[in-house]
Formats: structure tokens, sequence, C-alpha cells
DNA sequence: CCGGGATATCTCGACATCAAGACAGCTAGA
DNA sequence: TCTAGCTGTCTTGATGTCGAGATATCCCGG
């Protein structure tokens, strides 16, 4: 083996394999898309080991985010929280519990809207997520080091349009307030 | 609001949100890897809704096809087969348990190593994947109708780039027998 | 003012995943 | 040949997520 092909990854293995067997389809969006759910598994797993180390979860990681952009005073529904980060309501749930136990957040009645409560950041609540969110955006540079200005410009835009349509039927939702994942 | 403006998806309001809160810190790679994460999770959720309907969970199917693209005899080991799909042992050998209640697959005994197994795609689990694949590549060719020739190949180089330092780790492995998540 | 439908959150049970470790069998070197 | 270490698979227990449904409240039209 050289050493200078253009470097394969497990997708192009996985196409050819494809090509192989089923030579009658055309397997191409795997190209694409197969390689951002590789990839997204990745950062994942990443993520995961990274936050190990400052007793930080990474679905703890996600929700204070949330709420740590939307600004002072750091509060949000658990609707909007479920917009923002793509999880079901139960599962949202389940992660304010924890959170108030672990005492980052606390859970206040909304004084709008007697169905609805308000998820706030605490003061540890916010020490943590600041800290967490400066050392990921360190790491994840480091993971687009491969990539020139120009190309990261280039990748962002084109997985814009992809995403697109999906952020868009979710528009409706609720006076898009914030949202995303992190 | 007018028509025309280059549409926006959650991500831009994500990382405006953050350059709000936080001026002081360099979010832009967030741009890309939010994206990936993002539109990951919308794809898993369209796969699970797509297969719903025809008896198939997600799981089976990454389990499968990995398994159909290794050709006749449409056999793997476990070790092989979960580093294809990214998942633990733990959870391989859960994955073929069920699998192979539901007929799909069998579990053989590996003839040249008694520590190991093989397992195998039935007639049944034939049927079911080839049919699943083709319905799934027509799904995916749609979420892609947004973007022209040139710019998957593009896309595709990019996330290519991102890849590769993962997949090249991981591939003193297992003689890259095969691997690949669909 | 009332009823019906929409909305916000929570409850509950099923289930898939992970991490760590148990164990048998392989393999290379003394 | 024996042993030490490695590999491949499975086991177990904890945990996070989903999906469906329950409940309370809101809001609009009549």
């Amino acid at each position: 083996m050289t050493f200078s092909r253009p470097a394969e990854d497990e997708v192009d293995r996985l196409v050819a394999a494809w090509r192989q067997e089923r030579p009658d389809l055309d397997v191409s969006p795997l190209e694409v898309l197969s390689r951002v759910s590789r990839l997204s598994r990745h950062l994942e797993r990443e993520r995961r080991a990274a936050f190990a180390g400052q007793d930080m979860e990474s679905w703890e990681f996600d929700v204070l985010t949330a709420l740590r952009r939307a600004g002072k005073p750091y509060e949000l529904s658990p609707g909007a929280l479920l917009r923002a980060t793509l999880v079901t309501s139960g599962t949202m749930t389940n992660r304010i519990d924890r959170l108030a136990a672990a005492g980052l957040v606390t859970r206040n009645p909304d004084p709008e809207d007697r169905r609805g409560v308000l998820v706030r950041l605490t003061e540890a609540g916010l020490a943590q997520v600041d800290a967490a969110f400066t050392d990921l955006l360190r790491r994840e540079h480091e993971l687009l080091a491969g990539l020139g200005q120009e190309e990261r410009q280039a990748l962002a835009g084109l997985l814009r349009t992809l995403l697109v349509p999906f952020d868009a039927s979710a528009e409706n939702g609720g006076a898009h307030s914030s949202s995303g994942r992190t």
C-alpha cells in the first residue's frame, strides 16, 4: 500500500460493497447521509467521554446550554426545551427532574399560564455550563482542523440546505423562542 | 416577512443567540458540528417512522444490511457487526438474540475459532432487508433533492475529511472486513 | 358564559443502550 | 509445555428514551 491515496473512510468501503452486491441500485445517497449518521455517532461518543471528566452528562449539557443561550434570566419552558433538544416530552420531564435534584435548575410556575412551568438555571448550573461549553468549543475546534475556513463555510451551507426543511416544518411550534441542539 | 431571504435553520438562530450571550467565544464550530448532530437526529426520526410501516426497526435494519453487504453467504461475526454499526458488544448480543428469535438470522459456531460465532442471514432476513433497503434509498434520494449532483459530491467529500480520522483509528480492529452503518 | 378543541406538562411501562466484568479459547514466548 | 496476555462473546445492572395516554388549563366561537 502506497501512502498518498486520498484517504478512504468506512463509508467508501460500505458504498463499494453495495455496488458489488446490488449494482442495480443507485446507492449514492449514502455517500452523504451515511456519513452524517456515522459522524454524529462518533461525535456523540467523543462528547460523552469528554464530559465524563467534569461530572457532566451529555444530556445535561444539552438542556443547560439551551437555557444558557436564552440569556437572562436563563429561563425557558419545558416545551421550548424539548423543541430545542429534539427529545420527547416524557424525556424532558425526566431530565428536568434530575437536573433539579442536582441543584442545577429550579422549576417554577409560569405566572402567565397555570399549565406552564419555567425552568431556570441556578448559579451552580450557570457555572457548570459555562465551563463545559468553553471546553467543548475547544475540542470541536480541533475536530475541524482538517478543513480550511472556506471549506467549513461551504460545509455549513450545504448542511443548512438539508436542514431547512426539517426546521421549517417545526417552525410553527412555539414562537420560535430559542432552540437548537448544541 | 419577505419570501426570498436565504432560508434560516435552527442552527443559525442558535449561533446568533450564542454570539449575543458570549461574544467572547468563537462559536463557529457549531455551524458545522451542531448541524451534523441535528440532521442526524432528524434522519433517525424519519427512518424510524418509515420502517415502522414494514415491521422493521431501525436497529434491525442496521444489522441486516451489514450482513447483506457482506455478500454470500451473508455471514459475519458479532465482532464485525459491532464495528460496522458502532454499538457495544452487549448491545450486539442483544440484537442478535432478537433477530434470531424473529427468524431473520441464525447463529452458528465458527469452525475456525471455538470462541467465535457466525451470524448468517436467513431467506426471510434477506427478503426483508432487500425490500427495506430499496425503500430507504428512494426516501433518502428525496431528502437530497435540494442539492445538485456537484453539491452532493462536495458535501460527501467534506464529510469524508472529518470522518477519516475516526475510521482510521478503528482501522486496526478486525481485518477491516466489512463495516459501515447504512 | 359555556363547550370543544388545542396546548402544556407529567405519568407509566416497554425497551434499547451502555459499561464493566466474567469466561472460554487462542497465541506467542520462555 | 506452560503461562501470561489477548480476543471474542455473553451477562448483568443501571439508565435514558420513547410512545401513549392522563390531567389541567387555556382560548375561541357562539
